[in-house]
DNA sequence: CCTTCAATCTACAGCAACTGTAGTTTATCC
DNA sequence: GGATAAACTACAGTTGCTGTAGATTGAAGG
């Protein structure tokens, strides 16, 4: 039996992530020791796991709350695991896209400025002025 | 004299966002009418602009406020507005390598996935277990 | 002048995904 | 049996908004 804390250390995950985790239904409730302590056994352990590397490939944890699922009922068909997963490379694909474009635009804004004083620093300007970026950033970079 | 809606229609902002921004102070109090509805000049609208296409480049509310206190004196120097701008620059260009290490897992990830059923799914297979992995990726992909 | 209706007002709850705090109780080790 | 780390609950705070409810206001048309 795993108390909380082992599995914060063997996972790199805070208590109150996992308590948080519970609470959200995402872990199952833990059996508790009679003065109330959680109480853990290693499938837990391996739940919290996949919750956590699901979580650093940016899955949200709806997705992750699927793909859970889908793993606790093996006979079903891979192609919703599948299809969460091409989902989530879309959205990782479409934000590199978008902090490329605010990149180039960083870039250039640092680049030209060579102003000392305020009242003709580049980067200031720019940011007042939209129309002169180069490239369209209407979304607010995520 | 502009209103609240104005302001809203001319640079895409929600008008309950504008409204949050002079209640955390990066907007300034706006004056009011008898009835008590705000009422703007043209300069609120070029600093909401200001605000709007900072956000856009992905500067954090507190950049913003340093680069807006910069704006607003315009005798100092360049420096400040230069070195808050090259720490966004980094951060995105963090971002970015983290994002793309995530694409290539999520991408292996998905091309390996042929099985049928999950009992065989690769996707889950490879987050249940993250020595399948190739690249760390230990941060959380924000 | 009066009605009407969109626009505005305040106040507060909710989102994602945690993180931090305070104050208390439990488990373990010597 | 005492000390101390670790656990407990409950709740506030983070970032940057967004949404809702219910009450007013302002401008245009008749």
């Amino acid at each position: 039996m795993l108390a909380i804390g082992t599995l914060s250390r063997r996972t790199g995950t805070k208590v109150q992530t996992i308590r948080y985790y519970e609470e959200i239904g995402l872990m199952n409730e833990a059996g508790r020791t009679a003065g109330g302590q959680r109480r853990y056994f290693e499938k837990d352990l391996d739940r919290l796991a996949f919750i956590r590397h699901s979580r650093q490939l940016g899955f949200s944890l709806d997705s992750i709350r699927e793909l859970l699922d889908l793993s606790d009922n093996p006979s079903q068909s891979c192609a919703e695991a599948d299809s969460i997963a091409r989902r989530q490379l879309r959205q990782v694909e479409q934000r590199i896209k978008r902090l490329q474009a605010l990149k180039k635009e960083l870039k250039r804004m640092v680049a030209e400025c060579e102003g000392d004083s305020v009242a003709e620093c580049k980067v200031l300007e720019v940011l007042r002025d939209h129309s002169e970026c180069l490239t369209e950033h209407d979304e607010i970079g995520a």
